[in-house]
DNA sequence: GTCTATAATGAGATAGAC
DNA sequence: GTCTATCTCATTATAGAC
């Protein structure tokens, strides 16, 4: 096979081991399995990586990478839904959640690889404070989301934005998992026209704040 | 070793196969560990179970009736919550959180192995419908709560009550994964805060449905 | 019914030729 | 740098004595 720079090689290994965890789960993700994906010989995944423990933690760092990027790219998209000042916040929540969500139902393997991976890191002590770091993208991701939703709508928080951020990425979480057990795509939907709501409770025109 | 009733014996590895999840994780919940846990012998083992996806199997069951009992065990201690009508549905919606969350902290292990039993039956096909009816016990649950909580305090929800309580369990789920990642009490204290207003917000009082 | 011993498999990691 | 072949260990499961 070619010469390939070792980090190509841990890149390409990365990529293989997140579809791998996509579609297996992450118990499944053994080198063997992973390698295959890869198309790669096992002693090339040890020249790259000096354990599979190493290569986990870098799958990690990378997914809470590629969240923020993520973040970003959705972020060019909330202008787009700019309405009435005020009373627009609960459409625009709605119709974020409800991108987020035909994601989910198109790529469902992807969320529930991210939640075992979360477990994954609470149960392995080496990998310190992944967890805090993972989770706190995405609530770094729906601070920026709220901040811009909040410039383009013209409202204020009634609370600091990181605890809306916080709620909104719990409730997220919650329809995730909830869809992701029973997959019943009408329930879901009810619980964003609430999530919508409560978020949206949280939301007032931006003069009330300057009078 | 004294001779046991292949019943006993099963109750007893089910019992310890949850002591090794909740303390180390489904993955290292192996035949090895549970009967060692359970002071056994890997032979006894396979006299009371076939396999150990079997036993697995059975630990999701015991789980799901389980979270049944505790249930109506909750539903106990509602009624010394009430207060007057309409407004009470608030401060009891908080207090049960409170209680639930105090849990949390007690045995966060335990709700992290709840967790970790949804995906591994989301990934186990030959456990069917199992992680339906597992999330399904927590929105039963719910449900019963909240009728509780509803007939107690005089109030009717604005939806139909499946609904919120598929809220509620949405939120709860978010509100634990969030501080199994990052243990903020304080932010799990505004989450809370969150919670009980925006459920209180589907609740009036009964009295307005029967004029 | 329970035990010890062992088969059978699959895992992570390494040696050494090329 | 990459390959094949192998080591070592842990796993599930079973066989067969008691």
């Amino acid at each position: 096979m070619a010469r390939v720079a070792a980090t190509e090689r841990r890149a390409s290994l990365v990529q293989a081991a997140l579809t791998v965890i996509a579609r297996d789960g992450v118990h499944a993700a053994t080198t063997r399995a992973i390698v295959a994906e890869a198309d790669m010989s096992l002693a090339s995944f040890h020249y790259a990586f000096t354990s599979r423990d190493e290569l986990i933690r870098e799958v990690i760092s990378f997914v809470v990478d590629d969240q923020h990027r993520v973040s970003l790219a959705t972020l060019e998209n909330v202008p787009a839904d700019a309405e009435t000042p005020g009373s627009g916040i609960r459409s625009a929540v709605r119709a974020a959640l409800q991108a987020y969500f035909d994601l989910l139902v198109e790529f469902p393997e992807r969320e529930q690889a991210m939640f075992e991976l979360i477990h994954y890191s609470l149960r392995t002590p080496e990998l310190g404070k992944l967890p805090q770091v993972q989770h706190g993208s995405y609530r770094h991701m729906a601070v920026e989301l709220l901040e811009a939703g909040a410039a383009t709508l013209d409202i204020s928080w009634t609370r600091p934005v990181e605890e809306v951020a916080r709620v909104l990425v719990a409730l997220t979480d919650g329809l995730t998992l909830a869809w992701l057990a029973d997959r019943d795509d009408a329930a879901a939907g009810h619980l964003m026209d609430f999530i919508a709501d409560s978020i949206a409770a949280l939301a007032v025109p931006a003069k009330v704040l300057h009078s």
